[in-house]
DNA sequence: GCTTCTCTAGGCC
DNA sequence: GGCCTAGAGAAGC
């Protein structure tokens, strides 16, 4: 299937690969290996576990993220998010215009932000008009959601949260004043656009609105700033916009970001490594931070 | 190592 | 004020 991209901001045509039957396969494979992360099972196990052969589990993975199924899983451990929080990430002083992606991040997900203003927020999204439409994506059916100042919102479709009535009344139930109609054609275009890193340029950023309080928009700036691969802990996001003590509160503001992937919320974990939480699922968390890992370090994808 | 306890900040009613 | 958190660190096992 061919997509154009129709937001005059983004603009050339792309490929959709999103192999969103994969992503069950990895799924399944993450729970089944996250509860037992004591002792890690083989691949035959796993894939007995699964319910595929061996060799269609390891093909799965190399399409989907473009590494084995070990070397996939091997990023998902708690060790190496350890070592990720090990690195460190050095401070932005205050002045620094944080959420703009530099140049520098060549790998990353390009993004211009505007936040909704304090007002427009209390008002519960009155005026605000929203379209939004289901898709499917590397990590499930995906619901999109956006205005015509770019992506307002993205949530997961399962049977977890309700499959799409509860996905579309979490999201929708934030700006319950807002006006909202449906467009799933629209909405494929948008996935294509977040999901596929051929699409990140920094030509041609990604626009979205931050409609938040003065807090969490500060929080979710902040998030933008970690870059693809890397990870951070509340407490430093704390520290970093001025209130070292807030981890807190902090952790709920990161759980009330409302376009997940985008704002990577999934790169913040707790001071030990542990994920400690995700608003849709821990295991999509895990498979994003897998999967990002794969993207960042292309050379590691391809050793055995 | 994991679990429990205590002290938290901030948002929201 | 009171009540929630996708927290953190110490203490105990």
């Amino acid at each position: 299937m061919t997509l154009q991209f129709t937001d005059p901001a983004a603009g050339t045509p792309l490929e959709a690969l999103a192999p969103q039957d994969d992503y069950e396969i990895v799924r399944r494979t993450l729970e089944f290996t996250s509860e037992r992360y004591r002792r890690q099972p083989t691949l035959a196990e796993t894939a007995r576990a699964v319910r595929v052969g061996e060799a269609h589990l390891e093909a799965v993975f190399r399409r989907w993220a473009g590494l084995s199924p070990k070397a996939f899983l091997q990023a998902v451990t708690i060790d190496h998010a350890r070592r990720l929080l090990g690195q460190g990430l050095p401070l932005l002083d205050a002045a620094h215009e944080v959420g703009l992606s530099g140049p520098s991040r060549l790998h990353d997900l390009f993004v211009r932000f505007e936040a909704m203003s304090p007002g427009a927020h209390k008002e519960r999204g009155a005026g605000l008009e929203i379209t939004y439409g289901f898709a499917d994506g590397p990590f499930g059916r995906t619901l999109v959601l956006w205005t015509d100042r770019g992506l307002a919102g993205i949530g997961f479709s399962d049977s977890e949260h309700g499959g799409d009535e509860g996905a579309l009344r979490d999201m929708l139930g934030r700006w319950p004043a807002a006006r909202s109609r449906r467009d799933d054609t629209e909405a494929r275009l948008w996935v294509a656009r977040v999901f596929e890193p051929a699409a990140w340029r920094a030509e041609a950023p990604l626009r979205i609105v931050l409609i938040g309080t003065n807090f969490e928009v500060r929080v979710w700036e902040r998030l933008l700033a970690v870059p693809l691969g890397e990870a951070t802990t509340y407490g430093r996001l704390a520290a970093e916009i001025g209130s070292p003590k807030a981890a807190r509160a902090v952790g709920a503001a990161v759980g009330r970001n409302p376009i997940s992937f985008v704002v990577p919320c999934h790169r913040a974990m707790g001071s030990t490594g542990a994920l400690t939480g995700y608003h849709w699922g821990l295991t999509r968390k895990r498979a994003m931070l897998g999967w990002e890992f794969a993207l960042a370090r292309p050379a590691a994808a391809t050793r055995p």
